[in-house]
DNA sequence: TTCTCGCATCTAAACGATTAGATAATGCAT
DNA sequence: ATGCATTATCTAATCGTTTAGATGCGAGAA
């Protein structure tokens, strides 16, 4: 039972009461590097559990140099594909008993080191990198290298170097996604990509582009639904609306989704949209988006895994086609 | 000039540099308790720029007792409305130099108790209680006393006791949404609550039902866009879809719009749709949607700053009637 | 000149844990 | 009985700050 309140009791409290020395409640409670007798333990235990004792970790942290915590850097949390990824890095790090520090960098570079010298300060064990663009995904794992604080990219990042990357199998996304499209008759796929791709995210765009042949371009646009939803405004005001499109991200592909509905461009019968994510969200628009699904559960706990250097790098799950109405599919 | 690497500066180390003790050095670095002479702060400050020192965040905690973390406990961190409330208390505690620990509920008091328990271990200066049902605040806000953190309710909670509460004017945001509807033409207007609306959010539905007359039942399904999506598939399948609907939450409101759009129902030709929330999503929907649009902002900021005990309680702007395309209005 | 203030600093004790090294207690072989 | 491992425990240093109390010093009052 937990004392009424007072102070909270102390290692030195606990060992007091169970008559010994704070050395082998210490060893107790971490099933510490030297054995303990059971009968002592048992005291221990009993003497702790009648103060309520909960070891202090600032204090452990402090002298163990390891807090406990890691920290994620995320491009947006209001975009859903970032905001499911970060809840399943939580989860992940809740089952090793860490806790998640988080921090929000609106696709800014800036932004992003700023968090990071601060997630430094604290005394992060360790941290996530889920950045829009590997450039900026690289300065920040620099940053954290100084210092020696382990680092991993989630969803897009450079291929090299000592960091270690988790991300979908993007060729594949692209590649499902356009052969859907044409076995649904389409011929020219138009594709929206992000304001600067680099990375294995860029491949989308690359892949598009090798199908597409030489000369194709892609559209380009923000991150974001206000974007996506103003350009296919601005090309229907022009009557320039491709007959199909694969969007870069979920986010984008739903922008596309409303401005089409604004300009009263029927989807999927003038314009077929598949995304690249597979959020939750893309469940639940109108029409309902049809998306190649990443496996972010299984890329969120890997990236932990190796983070604390649990598990070695499994292959991921494949995207997986979902197949609903905004490409053409009758509803499943 | 940061040093290369090595082991990190500390206080000792810069007092040595400085010629001065480690008490001067730290009341130079905090503009401390005590004054200190302008030529050997000089000195400090030189001594402590050239090593690059950075305080030792876990020890100063260790001592004086506070971490510069606030705990954010969250219904729901995938749902855009306390994602986004999430956002911007993150940047508010960020404004007094305060990290964010993020927790997710998922709506269960549980995770929530479970989440609160940890985030008291890591010795958070404060709780910002996000949750979706008044008593689950209560609970944890609760527990949370025992130990002497400060709390405060953000979204919902009692408002009762001591622990401060910042929502939004409920009561308005409803009576704007029903008179809106009714400019429309509208007689009969739903209401789509939420499973257990108990605090300030349950006035939402209380208000509707106290408009709509004795013997209104409110219709109700979780907080989430697929139940809400299931709901209209279900009622539209026995042709009982309402004219006219206010969601409590956009989540549900964006739900409806999808299964409106399976279930081939024009929105807002034969449903007219309005959301309480006012998140960013809804201004990207299919067809846009109609909101009050409740002070995000404005609230996370004044919970923190009452947390903080930054500044009085000073009255939120007022939830402000957004007029989109899914009440019948034509897009702005 | 001597005594007092005040100011600028210094010394050293916390904070609450971890853990290497010293010590005590036991068993066993001699 | 004596010595030597082995095991169980204790002592105390340490992590990097903060801050109350002690100290030293120069200026003004007597």
């Amino acid at each position: 039972m937990s004392e009424p309140a007072g102070k909270p009791a102390t290692l030195a409290d606990v060992a007091r009461r169970a008559g010994t020395s704070t050395a082998v409640v210490s060893y107790v409670i971490n099933d510490g590097p030297r054995p303990v007798a059971a009968a002592t333990r048992a005291r221990v235990l009993a003497a702790a559990e009648e103060l309520g004792y909960r070891p202090n970790r600032i204090a452990r942290a402090l002298r163990s140099r390891t807090t406990g915590v890691v920290g994620l850097v995320l491009a947006d949390a209001l975009n859903p594909y970032f905001g499911a990824l970060a809840r399943h890095v939580e989860q992940s790090l809740a089952g090793y008993g860490r806790l998640m520090l988080i921090g929000n960098a609106g696709y800014s570079a800036e932004r992003q080191r700023h968090l990071v010298e601060r997630f430094l300060a604290a005394q992060v064990d360790g941290l996530v990198i889920a950045s829009a663009d590997a450039d900026g995904a690289a300065d920040v794992a620099a940053l954290a290298r100084t210092p020696g604080v382990p680092a991993v990219y989630l969803h897009n990042g450079p291929a090299t170097g000592d960091t270690p990357l988790v991300t979908a199998d993007n060729e594949h996304a692209v590649r499902a996604a356009l052969a859907h499209l044409r076995a649904h008759g389409h011929r020219d796929i138009a594709f929206l990509a992000g304001p600067r791709d680099t990375g294995p995210v860029g491949r989308r765009r690359e892949v598009w582009e090798s199908a597409a042949g030489p000369g194709a371009a892609p559209l380009r646009c923000a991150y974001s639904r206000a974007e996506a939803d103003a350009l296919i405004r601005r090309l229907a005001a022009r009557d320039a609306v491709p007959r199909a499109l694969i969007a870069a991200t979920d986010e984008q592909a739903i922008g596309v989704l409303s401005g089409a509905c604004a300009a009263g461009i029927p989807v999927p019968g003038r314009i077929a949209v598949i995304g690249l994510d597979g959020t939750p969200d893309s469940a639940h628009t109108a029409p309902s988006l049809t998306v190649t699904g990443q496996p972010l559960e299984a890329m969120a706990r890997q990236a932990v895994d190796l983070l604390l250097g649990r598990a070695a790098p499994a292959p991921l799950p494949p995207a997986t086609l979902v197949t609903r109405r905004s490409c053409g599919c009758a509803e499943s």
